[in-house]
DNA sequence: CGCCTATACTTGAATGCTCAAGCACCCGAA
DNA sequence: TTCGGGTGCTTGAGCATTCAAGTATAGGCG
C-alpha cells in the first residue's frame, strides 16, 4: 500500500457531488414538507403513514408493520396516531389474532385526504422535479440512488 | 384505452426511481443524525452551524447570513445559538456596523469539536457512500442533483 | 402450570422546530 | 428632524420527536 493517509480524504468530483446532494435533500425535504403542511395541515410524516395505509391491500396493518416501512420508533408511530385518531384521519382496533398489537386503517375522510394530497403532490412536485430528468438520467438515479441505500445499510449493520 | 388523463402521471421508471430516490434521502438523513448525535451529543442542524462558521473566512458570520446559507428561519437560528451559546460552542457579539445585527464565531472548543466530527462523517459516511458510486455515477449524479436543485427552485418561485 | 424473555405499544419529560408577536435598529423620504 | 417601512433578531406558546420507563400480552421451556 502506497500511503496510509492518517485521515481519508475523497476526491474533488466525490466531494462535490455530496455537497450538492446534500442540497438537493434538503431542498426537497423543505418542498415537500410544505406541500403538504399546506395541502394537508400536516406535517409530511403523518401523511406518509396515511400512505401506507392507503397502499395496503387489506386497508389494515399493524402499527409495527407500519414503524417498520417508515422507519418510525414505535413512541413516534404512537403520538401521531393519537394526534391523527383525534383528527379523525385514522382508526385503530385491537388485533384479534394478538392481543398486543393494533390494527390502523383510514377513516374515509382519511382516505378523502390522501387522495386530496396525493394527486397535487405529483402535479407540483414529483412531476416538476422527474421532468426535468431526461430518460437517461432517470435510469442512472434509480441505480444511484439503489447503490447508496446498500451502502446505507451496510453502515447500519457496522453500527450494532 | 389511451385516454388523456385528467391527473397527469409519471411513467414507471420515473415512479420507480422517485421512490428509490425518497427511501435514499430518508436513509442519509437518519445515518447523519445518528453520528452526529453520537459523536457531537447534537442535532444535525446545530453541526451544520459549527460547519459553516468555521469555513467562514474571517471566522465570523452574520446571524441572517447562516440563515440563508443553511435556510434556517430566524427563530430556529437564534434558538440553536442559545443552546450552542450555553454549551460553549459558539460566541456571539454584535455587529459594531449593524446595531441590529449579530457576529457568531466558534469557540476554540467549537472548533475542536468539529475536527472531531468531521473526519469520522467522512470516514463512516460520506466515504462508504460515495466510494459505492464508480466515476461515471459520481458525475450523473452531480448532473442530478443540480437538475433537481434547479426544478426545485422554480417551484419556490411559483409559490409567491 | 409458572416463570422468563421478547415483543407491541404507551406514557411523560425533555429537546428542537415552527409560527406569530414583538422589540430594536437602519434608512430613505418628507 | 422625524416619521414610516423594512430588516435582524428574540421570545413564548404549541406541536413533533426522542429517550427512558413502564404496562401488557405472547410464546417458549422448565
Amino acid at each position: 500500500m502506497p500511503d496510509a493517509p492518517s485521515r481519508p480524504a475523497l476526491d474533488a468530483a466525490r466531494a462535490q457531488a455530496w455537497r450538492r446532494l446534500m442540497f438537493a435533500v434538503q431542498g426537497l425535504d423543505e418542498v415537500l414538507e410544505r406541500q403538504v403542511q399546506r395541502d394537508g395541515g400536516m406535517p409530511h410524516a403523518y401523511y406518509k403513514v396515511l400512505v401506507v395505509l392507503d397502499a395496503a391491500p387489506d386497508g389494515e396493518l399493524r402499527m409495527s408493520e407500519v414503524c417498520g416501512r417508515l422507519h418510525f420508533s414505535p413512541s413516534r408511530l404512537s403520538h401521531a396516531v393519537r394526534r391523527m385518531e383525534d383528527d379523525g384521519w385514522v382508526s385503530r382496533r385491537s388485533d384479534p389474532d394478538d392481543g398486543r398489537a393494533f390494527l390502523l386503517r383510514l377513516t374515509d375522510e382519511g382516505r378523502a385526504l390522501v387522495e386530496r394530497i396525493s394527486p397535487r403532490q405529483v402535479a407540483e412536485i414529483r412531476m416538476p422535479v422527474m421532468g426535468a430528468l431526461d430518460d437517461a438520467q432517470v435510469e442512472q438515479l434509480d441505480a444511484i440512488a439503489a447503490t447508496i441505500l446498500d451502502a446505507i445499510d451496510g453502515l447500519a449493520a457496522d453500527d450494532c
